[in-house]
DNA sequence: ACCTGAACACCGTTCAAGT
DNA sequence: ACCTGAACACCGTTCAAGT
C-alpha cells in the first residue's frame, strides 16, 4: 500500500545549502497569507524549490510527479493545484535558477566592459551549477528571468555606446556565445563521465581527427580562460571605440 | 553512452565505420505519413531512419519505443536486438542527423571563409531542420558525424593560416557561436507558437524590458542576415590576415 | 542470428470526492 | 481554497522462449 502519512515524514529533505526559493527579495507579488515556514502547506516557492533540487539530485529524467510529491510529503495529485502540469514545473524550476542577483553597486561607474563580463560569466555559472537547465533552456520558452538579463545586457551596451541599429547583433552574438560556451561545456562533462564513448572517439582522435588534436581541443580544460578570451574578442568586436 | 555494446550483440562489428546515413535521398521533403512496414527485415539503419521520421513528426517526447516499433511493423522488443535502449536510439539519431555531406568540390583553391560560412550554415540548416537535435545535442556525448564537422573546421581554419596555438579558441568560438545561434532560434519558434507566454512576456515589453523593445530584438526576424553578421564579425577578429 | 509476448515497475493525468 | 486515492492509458525494459 502507498499509505506513508505517518509523522515521521515532511521534514525537510536535508539541510543542505541550497539557494532560496525563487522570490527571496522584495519583490512585489508575493504570499503574506503564510509564514516563512517550510513545513506543511504546499506552497509553489516550496514546489519549485524541491524541484531544483530533485533536479540537481538526479538529473532530468529524475524528476518525477510522484517523487516530488514524495519528497514534499505530499500527495501527487495536490501538485496539480498548485502547477498546470509537469511541462510547468520545468519552466518554473528553469526560470528559478536563471534569477539575476546583480553585484551589490553596479552603477555607471564602472567599466561597462566588467561589468558585462560579470553578468556573462555568473550566467554562465548559474547554469553550469544546475547542468540540466541547458537542454531545458534550449527547448522551451524563455521566461521572465532570462529576459531581464537581456534586458541589462541590452541596456548596458547601450550604455557603453553601441548604436541602437547595432544592439540587435551585439546582444544576440553575446547571448549566443555564452550558450554557445555552456552547451559545449557541459557535452564534455557527459562525454567524460562516459567513458565508453570517450574511449572509442576521443582516445584516439589523431587518426581520424589530426586537427582536433594538434589542437589539443578535446584536452584542454582551461574552459574558464578559453571562455574569456573568446568573450574579449567579441567585446572588442562589437564596440570598438574605447 | 553510445549504441554500440561490446558485446557480440550489434549487427555491424564497430571497427571504423559508424554507420551510413539513415536521411532520405533526393529532396530533403518526406513523408510523413509513411505506410507501415514496407520492407521487412529490421536492420539499424531502417531503426534510425524511422526514429529520425518520427522525431521530426512528434517532437521529442513523440519517440516511443512502442511506437517506433509500431511504425516498423515489427514486436516492441525486436528493436533491443539492434539497440542498446532508448538513449541508444536518440544518439544514433541525432549523429545521423548531423552528418556533412561537403559539398562537391570544396578543395583549396576557394576562399576558405567561403568555405567556412558554408560549413556552419549547412550545420545550423541541419539543426533547425529537426528541431529536437538541439536540446539532445546539448545532453548528450559527441557522435562522430560531430567530431568530423569539428576536425573538418579546423583544417579550415588552419589552412587559413590561425596557428596551432590559437585554433582552440578559434574552433570553439565559431562552434559555440552556431550552437548558440541555433539555440536562440529555435527559442524564439517555440515561444511564437506558445501564445500564453508571448502575449504575458512578449506583448508588452516595453514596460518592463525597454531596451529588448527599443533594438525590436524579439521581433526581428531576419535570423539569416543576423546570423551572419555575427559570423563574419568573428571570422574577422579571429583572422585578421587578408 | 533474429524476433516475440507476457509481465513488472514504473509514468502523467482525469475524475469524483473529501475537507 | 486546498488536498486526496483510485483508476486509466500509457511507458521502458527483463525474461524466458520461439525460430
Amino acid at each position: 500500500m502507498t499509505a506513508k502519512r505517518s509523522g515521521a515524514r515532511s521534514k525537510r529533505p536535508r539541510p543542505t545549502e541550497f539557494q532560496p526559493a525563487p522570490e527571496p527579495r522584495g519583490e512585489p507579488h508575493l504570499s503574506l497569507e503564510r509564514p516563512l515556514s517550510l513545513e506543511r502547506p504546499l506552497s509553489l516557492e516550496r514546489i519549485v524549490a524541491t524541484a531544483v533540487e530533485l533536479l540537481d539530485a538526479r538529473g532530468i529524467d529524475g524528476l518525477t510527479m510522484r517523487r516530488l510529491a514524495d519528497r514534499l510529503g505530499s500527495g501527487v495529485m495536490s501538485l496539480y493545484w498548485h502547477v498546470d502540469d509537469k511541462d510547468g514545473v520545468f519552466d518554473l524550476a528553469l526560470d528559478s535558477v536563471l534569477e539575476y542577483r546583480g553585484s551589490p553597486q553596479m552603477n555607471g561607474a564602472e567599466d561597462w566592459r566588467v561589468e558585462i563580463v560579470h553578468m556573462l560569466e555568473d550566467w554562465r555559472a548559474g547554469m553550469l551549477r544546475h547542468p540540466w537547465s541547458v537542454p531545458l533552456l534550449s527547448s522551451r520558452a524563455l521566461g521572465p528571468n532570462i529576459l531581464s538579463r537581456l534586458e541589462l545586457l541590452g541596456r548596458t551596451l547601450s550604455r557603453a555606446g553601441v548604436a541602437d541599429k547595432d544592439l540587435n547583433v551585439a546582444i544576440w552574438s553575446l547571448w549566443n556565445y555564452v550558450m554557445g560556451a555552456t552547451i559545449t561545456r557541459t557535452s564534455f562533462d557527459l562525454a567524460d563521465s562516459d567513458k565508453a564513448a570517450t574511449q572509442q572517439h576521443h582516445a584516439h582522435p589523431g587518426e581520424r581527427y589530426p586537427t582536433i588534436q594538434r589542437s589539443r581541443l578535446l584536452f584542454d580544460d582551461d574552459w574558464v580562460g578559453t571562455f574569456r578570451k573568446g568573450l574579449d574578442l567579441l567585446l572588442a568586436g562589437l564596440a570598438p571605440g574605447r
